[in-house]
DNA sequence: ATGAAAGCGCTAACAG
DNA sequence: CTGTTAGCGCTTTCAT
């Protein structure tokens, strides 16, 4: 039985135990090497008797190696990023790798410091949220001498790898799918977020594909704080008091925009004849609303999937020559009930 | 400049770098000891200038002393967990310790596997969700010979410290404002979870509570899987099919809740006057929607903090003989618009 | 198939 | 205030 020791317990505490050479003893608890049946099964007796829990820092101290992967993104309230998360432990299944979670709350240098933190623990990857980085973490990044995989965003230049979709061709795509619908009074709701730079990629899209087109935004509000969906309630009501004539809004998330939604369907608002709809995401939380909001999937697991393949290939066999991956995910526009003036089903 | 090396530096390539002994640049980056002026600034340049990163593998293991502390819940998917999660780094913002989570999918099997994992990594404490452990994990908690703190659930026995909400007891106090509401066909829908302990533990709460009154649920029904909203549409309907004559609905959480609050809105149903609606865990969600509904706060912010003041207390001074602390937490209703039956505002 | 020796990069403990 | 010495617990490498 485990009986309890104030000093942890040492490969050394189960060699004794089970008359076995230290190194032996490590061989058979990491697999490694050939050792006899018979030994081994003493070995793994003894070291579940005494409940030995090995010691990796002194194992990853020795071996120069360590199966930590650093995963650094800006929130955990978001919904998006962890289901990004989730993506990466599937990936990780099954293989020695292992992801630790760092969050920086959007801000730059909570970022550096969180980073900071990781490399100290000698990762063998990083997979980071976004690609715009104070110049001293892209020095980390760079130094490291690690594989760097920059997630969620593919406008910009990454320092290694990049998995992604490109928010401003999401907010160009969304202008286009607007315009083609034949709304044109439009008006933009989103979170007041200056290092939110996807979100303000999408709006710079929105704004420029609206543009081609002889069109500018009509109104525009930012939020900060508070519950999403009572937010977009109330911006909503405020946007179409001051601008009665809007013909579309366009969210920059999909919490916010459902709240737009049920608040309109309150009024008695013809959607999407009077006014359409669309959000950003695909969030799962739409499926249960009257009416289906239009939006954007973004991807998120299978770009946590995909980071984490590029951390496992450049690390497992000897293949890190082949040049850094840009992977680029198309997110594709799911029109739902609130985006469809033209043509009704 | 950070000029890229193959080999990660090391403490000795800063002290050659300015000509101090490796001693004093490591008392410099800790900040531990007195180190003159002079030699510290040119220590802190030197390390800036090669942009070197600590190895903390090598000083934990020098130390004895890691300053990470494990945090294992069931599911990311949930919000709740990222709430408590928040928690958790908020108490831990500006201390040297650190979480580090893991993720368990409610299943004892990885529950074990990732406890395993963890503490190789030899952390100063392990925060983790749930009274209800495999005796192997409950072994390994026991000897790890560091503060353990059991959170969410304080329904019974921790092995070391315990923080949370007695979840049956919510589910008898909910039963209580039911009836005193004036309500008696009672349904429940909840999560098809066997190993959700503390939904379980709820619908008992509920059953013992309504009991009491001679009365017993009506209906109930299962679901997994699936948008929460959505399911929660659809088993309302299917269930007041079945039982129309049902005047109540407690769901296991708010999001179910949600989706059943907005299918009787559209159906034209009177809330809360035909039909009374709870559902549990206070999200944020909720706020926005038309109707407020009643729910029952966890209090996960909390609970994290507190896990993570004990970890801190207990691992700071001395003070880690003071008895395990068992904290419970008294969840509040909020009766928003949906349950309240007699009086109205 | 097993063991012995050396050392990973850092810090505790002691000298000066 | 600064330097020296000896490990931390494991794995690598080389013997046997």
């Amino acid at each position: 039985m485990t009986r309890p020791t104030k000093r942890p317990l040492t490969l050394r505490d189960v060699s004794d135990a089970c008359g076995v050479s230290e190194m032996t003893v490590s061989r058979v608890l990491r697999k490694r090497g050939d050792v006899s049946q018979g030994t081994r099964d003493r070995v793994l007796a003894a070291a579940k008797a005494l409940g030995y829990v090995p010691n990796q820092i002194a194992g990853s101290l020795a071996s120069q190696r360590v199966n930590l992967v650093a995963v650094i993104i800006p929130s955990l309230s978001n919904m998006v990023f962890p289901e990004v998360l989730n993506g990466v432990n599937s990936a990780f299944e099954d293989t020695p790798l292992q992801p630790v979670v760092g969050v920086t709350d959007y801000l730059p240098e909570k970022e550096e410091r969180v980073l900071y933190e990781m490399l100290s623990w000698r990762p063998s990857g990083v997979i980071i949220a976004g690609l715009e980085h104070s110049e001293a973490t892209r020095a980390m990044l760079r130094n490291a001498g690690i594989p760097v995989v920059e997630i969620m965003d593919v406008d910009g230049t990454p320092v290694d790898a990049m998995v992604g979709i490109s928010h401003r061709r999401a907010g160009r795509e969304m202008a286009r799918a607007i315009l083609k619908e034949g709304y044109s009074k439009i008006g933009f709701m989103g979170t007041k977020m200056p290092l939110d730079h996807r979100a303000r990629k999408r709006f710079e899209g929105l704004t420029e594909g609206l543009a081609k087109a002889g069109i500018e935004i009509e109104d525009r509000d930012f939020y900060s704080g508070g519950s999403a969906l009572a937010k977009g309630r109330e911006m909503t009501q405020a946007m179409l008091e001051r601008s009665p004539d809007l013909d579309f809004l366009y969210y920059s998330n999909d919490m916010i925009g459902a709240g737009g939604l049920l608040w309109l369907l309150d009024q008695g608002v013809d959607i999407p004849g009077q006014i359409g709809l669309a959000g950003f995401n695909g969030v799962e939380l739409l499926q249960g609303l009257p009416r289906q909001l239009a939006t954007m999937d973004a991807c998120r697991a299978e770009i946590g999937r995909a980071a984490a393949k590029i951390i496992l290939d450049r690390t497992d066999p000897q293949g890190d020559d082949a040049a850094p991956a840009h992977i680029t995910l198309t997110p594709t526009i799911s029109p739902g009930d609130t985006l469809r003036r033209s043509r009704r089903g």
